[in-house]
DNA sequence: GAGATTTGACCGGC
DNA sequence: GCCGGTCAAATCTC
């Protein structure tokens, strides 16, 4: 019986899909005017280094250095930097320190730095390649025991705006369904490049530790097909979800070409456990699937989701507790 | 030349 | 000492 219901919600649910796909990608190649193309750009290139060795993405997009880094010298130091130069070097950095247009070598610490950011720490949900601002990629890391080096961005405001937003994209490993793990740091204080497009609403798969009623709005039409327009997900309406750091989410195959199937075990990155955790039915997944989320950066300015962080894969959406992954 | 990514080095926290 | 976040020169594409 329960497997029926299954069999007929993963039906909808492809319809569901392809209506978010549609929404989100409404041409084959999305016009590199959009702030979805801006992203992906971004992320084109993480995308491409964080794929096994082997794989290679099809696109190639503009800007992409692929050049090794510099030698680093000590900033404390200028005399040993200037002795651990190359031959090659010794100009810019006799530049960098004899020249009045030089850049001043940064006063400011490594503590400021992540003082000034741990002030203003928020986490908000998106979907990697899309949430209507532009990032811009400035460091890649790899991060002990993950399998794809975790990507940092920060909003490409930050220079002309002063924007503190900052997000890391680290892709997921194992398994067979590649995504991404998304986390927000900071809140945009700048205004995104095309405010008056909303940035992204997704049918998810949520579920946390004490709250899993069947939400009102599961059949609703507003929360399903048409959920992309205008849908906000208040702190009333995502109920307990909000702030719970023993949130827990199902996982929602988006890509078509994904084996579509209800996901029965806890989000891989989740650490914690919830009362229902690892147990969720295939109903249960599917009832919680017509949820509609808005974009992050529209949920973070309503509050109240700041102490969760969305893991938005490229196919897979999970919350998860910020605790997690050491921010 | 502008704007982007790459990538090794640097640095602070634990 | 290790680890993660950030810096910034090098380099690429447009």
């Amino acid at each position: 019986m329960e497997e029926a219901y299954c069999m007929m919600m993963v039906g909808r649910e492809r319809e569901l899909v392809a209506e978010l796909r549609h929404l989100l990608f409404p041409s084959p190649s999305p016009t590199p005017t959009t702030p979805a193309s801006h992203s992906t750009t971004a992320l084109a290139g993480d995308g491409e280094c964080c794929l096994p060795p082997g794989l290679t993405t099809t696109t190639t997009v503009s800007g992409g250095g692929r050049r090794r880094g510099r030698k680093r010298v000590n900033r404390d130091n200028d005399n040993v930097k200037l002795l651990l130069q190359a031959d090659d070097d010794q100009e810019a950095v006799i530049a960098d320190h004899g020249d009045a247009n030089a850049k001043p070598l940064p006063n400011f610490t490594k503590t400021r730095r992540r003082k000034q950011q741990a002030t203003t720490s928020t986490m908000v949900t998106t979907v990697p390649d899309f949430d209507g601002y532009q990032w811009r990629k400035y460091g890649q890391k790899q991060i002990e025991g993950a399998m794809y080096p975790r990507s940092y961005y920060r909003c490409t405001n930050s220079t002309n705006q002063g924007c503190l937003a900052k997000k890391t994209v680290q892709r997921n490993g194992g398994g067979g369904a590649a995504g991404y793990t998304v986390a927000y740091i900071s809140e945009h204080t700048c205004k995104s490049i095309e405010p008056s497009l909303p940035p992204v609403i997704l049918d998810t798969t949520v579920r946390t530790t004490n709250n899993h009623q069947q939400p009102a709005a599961a059949e609703s039409p507003a929360a399903t097909s048409s959920s992309s327009s205008n849908m906000v997900m208040t702190s009333s309406e995502t109920g307990n979800w909000s702030g719970q750091h023993g949130a827990y989410a199902c996982r929602q195959m988006i890509a078509a070409d994904e084996e579509y199937c209800c996901w029965d075990t806890p989000a891989t990155t989740t650490t914690t456990s919830g009362s229902n955790g690892g147990n969720s039915t295939c109903a249960e997944d599917i009832e919680l699937l017509s949820r509609p989320i808005r974009s992050p950066m529209h949920i973070a300015a309503e509050g109240n989701w700041m102490d969760d962080l969305l893991l938005v894969t490229d196919g897979l959406i999970v919350i998860s507790p910020i605790s997690s992954l050491n921010f």
